[in-house]
DNA sequence: CGGAGTGTAGTA
DNA sequence: TACTACACTCCG
């Protein structure tokens, strides 16, 4: 029987956490995690933890198997839609086949280094240039045209294009919840780190002021163009 | 823990089917369903199931959760769009408030003794006539006018309006997987007795003739409105 | 360590 | 939104 005795990390000082690694039966490699409380009692669960500390203690944000809290439980819940979801490289040959992911097994020494810090995997920087030279095109296999982009938008980092940009943007919007506001660094800092000074959570794009009057023209625009879409949808059915 | 066993019904001799009602938790009320081989395993799901059974058993069309060969369930995938669904007779007052909706509960006996025969509920023959006086409107308010009918596009039944008459082929067209073709007796049979001689699978119109002409001026009228559609789109798109 | 019981990502 | 399929927990 394996153990490994870490230091408790956040709970109340006395407490022990101890990991048990299953070495054969059908869970063979599974490992177990229990507590050490300060009088000698092993705790084997979640509910057993909390039925001893009591109701003073909030163990909801607690990750029984891991022994640390989870802040970014409630960041987690993303509307999936998949035509959203960002473009994953693909493998040409063999993994095509069924793979079984195994999740939670004992991570090697030098995984095991790396456990501070958010859970969430990281976020590759500039994933928007794996899509360059990717186009869209309508059911006559007419190339549909990348958009422009008004003169006040920015990009920032190294050599993106205007379509770069675009897909930069469209991705902030749909996968994030919060206010998407572009790079608050300017592009020389981000340029020459970006790394360090990159803030992947909102589009390449420098910040940038849009005055009432910008929202008051595109409004206008929108209510024509609305328009003519609404009388090209009416003609459509009539023909139908 | 209550548990039902049944006769495994369609499954090879020795296999036992098991209903499990959660009792508790976020899920609780759902009802598990496992199976039982005569090995003593206990499949979990129809993955499960075709894993341990090989290729030589055909499952696609068992229904695991009821254990029932399902000959129907081709016709049963229907293309599902809010949109599309037949409108439902609602009540005015108090059950606007939220109802929880209670499934897969174990069936009263009254209920059990309905079970042969097809599952889909009954459909109301005309039920376009719930339909009688509503009209879609566009995000101005406008009130869209309803189509006209080609002159050799009769209706069939009693006291149809056109407006019915196109509801009623609007939904075969979108609900039905059967070539839609109207009603193969004529108007006169039908009228004396509906509820016998009227096709509820077709809607209320006559059969009639289509020539390759008609076929080729629609062509025509289809790809101008596209072009137009496509144009309104991208201008759509430019602004936005 | 097994396995009944419940959670929940992924998908239709 | 609802459900399937399977991962995971918790306790014997």
């Amino acid at each position: 029987m394996e153990k490994r005795r870490l230091e408790s990390g956040g709970l109340p000082p006395g407490w022990k956490r101890e990991e048990v690694v299953r070495k054969s039966g059908l869970s063979s490699g599974r490992t177990d995690v229990y507590y050490l409380s300060p009088d000698g009692r092993k705790i084997r669960s979640k509910p057993q933890l909390s039925r001893i500390l009591g109701d003073s203690i909030d163990l909801s944000a607690f990750d029984f198997r891991t022994g640390r809290i989870n802040h970014s439980q409630l960041r987690k819940r993303i509307r999936h839609d998949s035509s959203l979801v960002l473009p994953i490289r693909q493998t040409a040959s063999i993994f095509k086949q069924p793979v079984t992911v195994i999740r939670n097994r004992p991570e090697s020494k030098t995984k095991t280094d790396l456990k501070h810090g958010p859970q969430d995997p990281p976020r590759q920087l500039f994933w928007e240039k794996r899509l360059q030279g990717l186009q869209a095109c309508d059911n006559s296999d007419d190339i549909i045209k990348a958009l422009d982009l008004p003169r006040n938008v920015q990009g920032v980092g190294p050599e993106l294009t205007t379509e770069n940009i675009l897909q930069s943007i469209s991705a902030a919007l749909h996968l994030s919840n919060s206010p998407v506001v572009g790079q608050n660094n300017n592009r020389a800092t981000v340029s020459k780190n970006p790394g360090v000074n990159i803030d992947a959570t909102q589009p390449h794009i420098q910040q940038m002021i849009v005055s009432d009057d910008d929202i008051r023209r595109q409004e206008v625009k929108v209510m024509e163009a609305r328009k003519k879409l609404q009388e090209a949808m009416k003609e459509m059915v009539s023909v139908l």
